[in-house]
DNA sequence: TGACTATATGCGCTTAAACGCATAGGCGGT
DNA sequence: ACCGCCTATGCGTTTAAGCGCATATAGTCA
């Protein structure tokens, strides 16, 4: 459960979610594209990110002068499982479409 | 995504996500007998099934002295698909058997 | 080396969540 | 009417999250 929890945690916050959908494809983005998209500011997302990070959500990459973040490949059964359905609900809703696009 | 970010916190709580999972079979309890379950006194546990109740989902009858809690019915597609997989993921979980039993 | 870009982090502040305690209110039984 | 059980809620306190600002660190290129 302590697992889930962290879980929900780190999907209960706006910057974080977004995050999570933009990297729902599979590929990496640099700290700097997810700022961009999700408009905010340097040290929100590098913290955002350095949440998901340490909940295991997701991995990084130095890549020169940029950090790549990507969905944690490696994620277990179950919390795949929650993760494509909270996509899945979150893509459906429309207050997030102007900050996918 | 408004609705899945409240959807997320709501479920980031302990004591919530066990009451989520006590009523995830369909049936209705009481708020004494979560409290029981779930290690809660009177005031957390009945603030906390408010804030279930607030994020719609559950829903909860009068019947004598007792406030009977039990999930939400109506909630939408998408809601309890997430659900389903949180709930899987908790019971899964070795953490939660001591307070389900 | 020095300038520039990208990212992380220390610090202090503000806000919201969660808690316990006490109390109020609803309901049934005597 | 009174008492006892169950639930909700006002209040004050404590704790944690999130933020911006400034600064440190890492890498690139000239």
């Amino acid at each position: 459960m302590n697992t889930v929890i962290a879980l929900m945690s780190a999907l209960s916050d706006p910057t974080r979610l977004g995050a999570l959908l933009l990297l729902a494809d599979g590929k990496e983005r640099c700290v700097c594209k997810l700022m961009e998209h999700l408009n905010a500011t340097q040290s929100r997302m590098s913290r955002h990110m350095g949440v998901l990070k340490q909940a295991g959500l997701v991995v990084d990459r130095r890549d020169a002068q940029w950090v790549r973040y990507r969905l944690n490949p490696a994620l277990p059964p179950s919390t795949k499982a929650i993760i494509k359905a909270v996509v899945a609900a979150a893509a459906a809703s429309e207050d997030i479409e102007g900050k996918v696009a």
